[in-house]
DNA sequence: TCTTGTTCTAGAATAATATTCTGTTATTGG
DNA sequence: CCAATAACAGAATATTATTCTAGAACAAGA
């Protein structure tokens, strides 16, 4: 099971519930979102329509929770990573091995994210994505306002930090999930670390001590 | 009319086939793929059931040849893209460059194949679609090689090259698709073509000459 | 120009699927 | 123990995808 759905769901009252959750997860996963029917979940999960209806509302609303589940689980992952970090290099190499390191650990629930955005985004108010965002780069930002201000981060349009540290290990990921190639992700920690770090660093005789 | 369907299916003929592309991908990009129905589309594109099933045969055929539309439309864009580059710097630059603009040039069409290049990998034979990508980045390659030979370019696994080049802009390109950032990818050319280049360009005092 | 086979168009008929509804059974709080 | 609420189940209904049949437009050879 999951631990995304036993720390969103917790307890023997929700235990149909993570199954149905788990279930339709491995059928998104295996046959994608709209291929997969009410009637395959209701059989792999051992559960039925009425229940299947009565926890999530509609397909949408199932696709949802573990979205929202997953993006939870993602934000405690993450809450811990950056705890002793030093400097900001030590910040960027944490933040893209936790990132990297969730992925591996996730894979199902990660190809799912990323997939479904989307479908999420729809439904759900910005509001509350926004809120999980902002949470989830908020100590970053922290150590990167100190960098820019000392020199050691380059100056660049706000905007583009973020896919700067996050974009190739994301196309990475996405890769390695979808079987494009062979080597998890995990393995390359050094080098996205190292590419993210050289993406915001100033150049060498731009810092100021 | 966007141009890669011109381009796939042109006469006088296949007008009605386009016309049914054209409005998919627009109720596709508005509504989120599975929130369509045929006879939505059947509607928009004022054309009937039977016509929308004798060209694609279903909903997926329907999303397949706007996908395999899409990537020919990138192909045609990328292969005059690195045509006079002297240097693999120049070849980057160009590259990402061109990835840029193909995107901001096809927003509906971009977003569409962010979201389904996994629908269509299934349907589709997978030699088909590895042929199409090597020819995207066959040029490209040429210039890796010569540049790792001559110490320009980064020693680093081969499967993190492409994630290292583009993932980057990807990120960014996805972001401003869905609202996230404001400023068009095109706005933006000299940071990801800068951060591609340090992605994979070796240290100053390691280069041969 | 006719005619013959093919492609395109159309919409009714059918099949598959999502969702609602009604009733039953467990669980919790008082 | 007794409501009240949540969980569970599956039949009934509504929505949507797909198939089927048939006519219209078209291309190519006689």
């Amino acid at each position: 099971m999951e631990p995304a759905f036993e720390r969103a769901y917790p307890g023997t009252r929700k235990a149909r519930k993570r199954q149905v959750l788990s279930c339709a997860l491995a059928c998104f996963d295996e046959m994608g979102v709209d291929a997969v029917t009410i009637d395959t979940i209701r059989e792999r999960s051992g559960s039925s329509i009425g229940t299947i209806y009565h926890h999530f509302g509609n397909k949408e609303g199932l696709a949802a929770a573990i979205y929202l589940a997953g993006l939870d689980d993602q934000q405690a992952w993450f809450e811990t990573a950056l705890g002793d970090a030093k400097s900001i290099q030590e910040a960027v190499t944490a933040w893209v091995r936790a990132y990297l390191e969730w992925v591996v650990a996730n894979p199902q629930l990660a190809r799912f994210m990323y997939h479904s955005r989307r479908v999420v985004a729809a439904g759900t108010s910005k509001d509350q994505l926004k809120g999980r965002n902002d949470k989830r780069y908020g100590a970053l930002l922290q150590f990167l306002e100190t960098g820019l201000a000392s020199g050691k981060v380059r100056s660049l349009p706000r905007e583009t930090y973020a896919s700067l540290l996050i974009g190739q290990a994301e196309n990475y990921c996405r890769a390695w999930l979808s079987g494009r190639v062979p080597t998890p992700p995990t393995e390359h920690i050094d080098v996205f670390a190292g590419a993210a770090w050289r993406a915001i660093a100033a150049d060498a005789d731009q810092q100021k001590e």
